[in-house]
RNA sequence: GCUGGCGUAGCUCAGUCGGCAGAGCGCGGGAUUUGUAAUCCCGUGGUCGCGGGUUCAAGUCCCGCCGCCAGCUCCA
C-alpha cells in the first residue's frame, strides 16, 4: 500500500501519496508561480518527489530562497557551457554550490588552462544555453546506473562523490539538453528561467578542500533575478574597494607594510600612531574603571614555559621558530596567557581577592602562511586587547555578564551597534568535567539573555578546553567581522597548577577566562577604516582641526587660534604652506580631516573662525570658544 | 604553502610588431597673497621586482626566484 504524507501549505492541509512533487501539490491548490518550496530548512524544487510530510512554504521569486534555486541552475548552465566549449569528456566537474551572491563550480579541463580571458566566451555560451530553454529534468538512478553513467562521462570527481553517498540515500541527476550532472538540486524548471549573472573570477581550489588532493579551477559567478540587483551587487564591491583599508591606510598615512622589514609586519606611521595612542588610552582607562589591573609582560619566553602551557604540543606550527641563547631555547609569544598566569601565581591568592582581572595590550607573533596575509586584517605580529579573568565557580555568572557588557560597551563606543553573538559549546574530544562545562555554558547563555541579545549556538564548536562567546560586528556596508571573544579555559589552570585559598582554608582550582574585546588592534583598525571609509569619528582622528590662513598676513592669527585649541587638548595643525586656500581645503578634504578653520581678514577682524566640517560642509563663522565647545561635546559623545 | 593574475619614478598609470624609458600627482626652486575641493613657471625623480637565457638589440620573448593581489586552507 502507498504511504500517504500529510502536507500543510498556507494553512491548507492535504494528504498525498509519497513521491508526489511540489508541482502537483501547488497545481492542486492553485498556487501559481512558485519555483519550489521549503520543508524544514531544506529547499526543494518542483520536481523532487516528497519522502516526508510537513509544512511546506512555497518559494516565489521574491523570496530570498529562490536565489538558491537560480544559482544552482546557473552553476549547471556554466558547466554545460564549459563542456560544449572544451568537450564533454575533457571537462571534469567537481562541486558547484551556491555562495552568498552567486555560485561557483570547481572544474578540471584537460588540455586547457582556464584564465579570466575565457570568461566572456563562457558567459556567451551560457546565454546561448539559456536561450535554448532546455527543460531541466530530475532523474533518480540506481547506484550502478549512476556509476556507469559518470564512468562513461569520465567524471572522476563525480564518481568520488557517489562513493561517499550513503547506501540508503537517493542518487539523483539533473538533465538539460545533452548535459547531465550528479546533483541533489534544487533547480529551475528550465534553463530559460535563469536570471542575470556575471562570471567574476577564477582561483584554485583543492578537491575536497584538502591540500593533498588535486587542485581544480574554481570559476566564480554572481547571480540575481534582475540586472538591477546584479548591478547593485557590483556597486557594493566597488564601494568595498573604495573603502579598502590598505588604500586608505596609505592615503591617510596610517600605516605601511614593507618588504624589507617583512610580510605581515605593520609599521605605524605618525598619523596612525597618534590614533592608536588615543585608542589605547581609551582602552586602558575603561579597563581600570572596570576593575582590571594592567600588566606588562615580555615578548619571549623559554621553551619550558611553552611546554607547560602545551603550546609546543598544539600550537607550534603557528609559532615563530625557536631562538637559541646560552643553551636555552626561547620562543616569541603567540599568546599572552602563560605570562598572565605567572602574574596570578606571583603570590598566594585568597578567594577574597577574586576575581583577579589582568589586562595587557599584548603584542603577539604568529606564523601565518604567506598567502593569507592581508593588510592589517591578517598579519604576523599584532596587539591584542587581551585579559585573563581568574575567579571562583560562584563568580562565573557575574564575571561573564560584566565581561560581555564591557565588550558591547566598547564596540558601541566605536560606533558599532549591530552585533551577532555566537556561543560555541562542548566538542567531542573535550577535557574538563561535565560540571565545569555545564556551569560555563549556562553562564554564557545567561549573560547574553540577561543583556537582552539573541544568539546562535554553534553546537560542538568550542575549543577542547572550554566553551566561548564570539561577538561579530556588522559594518556600514553590512559585512560581519569577528572582534570580541570570551573563552573559558579548563586546561591552563591545571597545567600551571593555579590555585586560590577558599573560606575552608583549602586550595581550590579557579576558573580562568580569556577575553579580547576588539580582538587585535591592527585588525580592528582595518575594520574601523573600512566602516567609516577613512573618516573616523572626531575623537579618534589623528588631526581634529586644520587651520587654513588665507594669506601670509593671517598666519599670526592662525597661530593664536592653534594655541588656544591645542591648550584645550585638541589635535590641531596650521597649514601655512604657500598655497591657495582652495588647494589647502582640497588637501584637508583628501586627508579626511573633520574640521577646517579658514581664517582671513574677516575672521581676524571679528575674532572668529570660519568652520568647515567634513561631514556637514560649511558651517559659517563662530568664535573660537564656540567652536571649541562644540568640538568638546562631539569628542565627549564619541561622535 | 598551492592555483591563477600582476610587478615600469614616492603614488596612480601609459609604453604598439623587440629598436633612444614617458605622463599626471608628489618632491625642490621661483613667481603669486588668494574666501570654501587642484595658481603658474622651471627643475628633480628609474638597476623597468631580482637572476639567468634568446637576440645586432629585451620594459617587451623564454626559464628560475622574490613580492603583491584574488582565492584554497587557516584564523584575531
Amino acid at each position: 500500500m502507498e504511504r500517504m504524507l500529510k502536507i500543510k501549505v498556507k494553512g491548507q492541509e492535504i494528504e498525498v501519496p509519497e513521491g508526489t512533487t511540489l508541482k502537483e501539490i501547488f497545481e492542486r491548490l492553485n498556487i501559481e508561480g512558485a519555483l519550489g518550496g521549503k520543508i524544514g530548512d531544506r529547499i526543494l524544487d518542483l520536481q523532487t518527489p516528497l519522502r516526508e510530510g510537513g509544512e511546506v512554504k512555497p518559494i516565489f521569486k521574491e523570496d530570498p530562497e529562490s536565489l538558491e534555486i537560480l544559482r544552482h541552475s546557473l552553476a549547471h548552465i556554466m558547466a554545460q557551457a564549459l563542456k560544449e566549449i572544451y568537450g564533454t569528456t575533457k571537462v571534469h566537474l567537481g562541486v558547484g554550490p551556491t555562495t552568498e551572491d552567486g555560485f561557483y563550480y570547481d572544474v578540471e579541463v584537460e588540455g586547457h588552462r582556464i584564465t579570466e580571458e575565457d570568461l566572456p566566451k563562457i558567459e556567451e555560451k551560457m546565454r546561448e544555453i539559456i536561450k535554448r530553454d532546455y527543460p531541466i529534468l530530475r532523474k533518480e538512478l540506481q547506484r550502478e546506473e549512476a556509476i556507469k553513467l559518470f564512468q562513461d562521462l569520465k567524471e572522476k570527481y563525480k564518481l568520488d562523490i557517489i562513493s561517499r553517498i550513503p547506501p540508503d540515500e537517493v542518487i539523483s541527476v539533473y538533465e538539460q539538453g545533452d548535459f547531465v550532472d550528479l546533483c541533489k538540486g534544487p533547480h529551475l524548471p528550465s534553463t530559460g528561467k535563469a536570471g542575470a549573472f556575471k562570471l567574476t573570477s577564477i582561483s584554485g581550489a583543492y578537491w575536497m578542500g584538502r591540500a593533498d588532493q588535486p587542485q581544480l579551477t574554481r570559476i566564480y559567478g554572481m547571480a540575481f533575478w534582475t540586472d538591477k540587483e546584479l548591478r547593485q551587487r557590483l556597486r557594493f564591491y566597488e564601494e568595498a574597494k573604495k573603502r579598502d583599508h590598505r588604500k586608505l591606510g596609505r592615503e591617510l598615512e596610517f600605516f605601511m607594510i614593507d618588504d624589507t622589514i617583512g610580510a605581515g609586519l605593520v609599521i605605524w606611521l605618525p598619523r596612525g600612531a597618534i590614533y592608536r595612542k588615543i585608542l589605547e588610552d581609551y582602552l586602558r582607562e575603561i579597563h581600570l574603571e572596570r576593575g582590571y589591573q594592567l600588566v606588562y609582560t615580555p615578548h619571549v619566553g623559554k621553551s619550558k614555559l611553552w611546554e607547560i602551557s602545551g603550546h609546543l604540543e598544539c600550537y607550534k606550527p603557528n609559532m615563530f621558530p625557536a631562538m637559541e641563547m646560552e643553551g636555552e631555547e626561547y620562543y616569541v609569544k603567540p599568546m599572552n596567557c602563560p605570562f598572565h598566569i605567572a602574574v596570578y601565581k606571583s603570590k598566594v591568592r585568597s578567594y577574597k581577592e577574586l576575581p583577579v582581572k589582568l589586562a595587557e595590550l599584548g603584542t603577539v607573533y604568529r606564523y601565518e602562511m604567506s598567502g593569507v596575509l592581508h593588510g592589517l586584517m591578517r598579519v604576523r605580529g599584532f596587539t591584542q586587547d587581551d585579559a585573563h579573568i581568574i575567579c571562583t565557580p560562584e563568580q562565573v555568572n557575574d564575571v561573564i555578564r560584566e565581561t560581555l557588557d564591557l565588550a558591547l560597551t566598547v564596540l558601541k563606543d566605536f560606533g558599532f551597534d549591530d552585533f551577532k553573538i555566537y556561543i560555541s559549546t562542548r566538542p567531542e574530544d573535550a577535557i574538563g568535567s561535565d560540571d565545569q562545562w555545564e556551569l560555563s555554558e549556562n553562564a554564557l547563555r545567561k549573560a547574553v539573555e540577561d543583556l537582552g541579545y539573541s544568539y546562535e549556538i554553534d553546537e560542538g564548536g568550542g575549543a577542547f578546553y572550554g566553551p566561548k562567546i564570539d561577538v561579530k560586528i556588522k559594518d556600514a556596508i553590512g559585512r560581519l567581522w569577528q572582534c570580541s571573544t570570551i573563552q573559558f579555559d579548563f586546561n591552563l589552570p591545571e597545567r600551571f597548577d593555579m590555585t586560590y585559598i577558599g573560606p575552608d582554608n583549602q586550595k581550590h582550582r579557579p576558573y580562568m577566562i580569556h577575553r579580547a574585546l576588539l580582538g587585535s588592534i591592527e585588525r580592528f583598525t582595518g575594520v574601523l577604516l573600512e566602516h567609516y571609509a577613512g573618516l573616523l569619528p572626531v575623537w579618534l582622528s589623528p588631526t581634529q582641526v586644520r587651520i587654513i590662513p588665507i594669506a601670509d598676513r593671517h598666519k599670526d592669527y592662525a597661530k593664536k587660534v592653534y594655541e588656544k585649541l591645542t591648550s584645550e587638548g585638541f589635535r590641531v595643525e596650521v597649514d601655512d604652506r604657500d598655497e591657495r586656500m582652495n588647494a589647502k581645503i582640497r588637501d584637508a578634504e583628501l586627508m579626511k580631516i573633520p574640521y577646517v578653520l579658514v581664517v582671513g581678514d574677516r575672521e581676524v577682524e571679528q575674532d572668529t573662525v570660519s568652520v568647515r566640517s567634513k561631514r556637514e560642509g560649511n558651517l559659517g563663522s563662530m568664535s573660537v570658544e564656540e567652536f571649541a565647545q562644540m568640538l568638546k561635546l562631539k569628542v565627549e559623545r564619541k561622535e
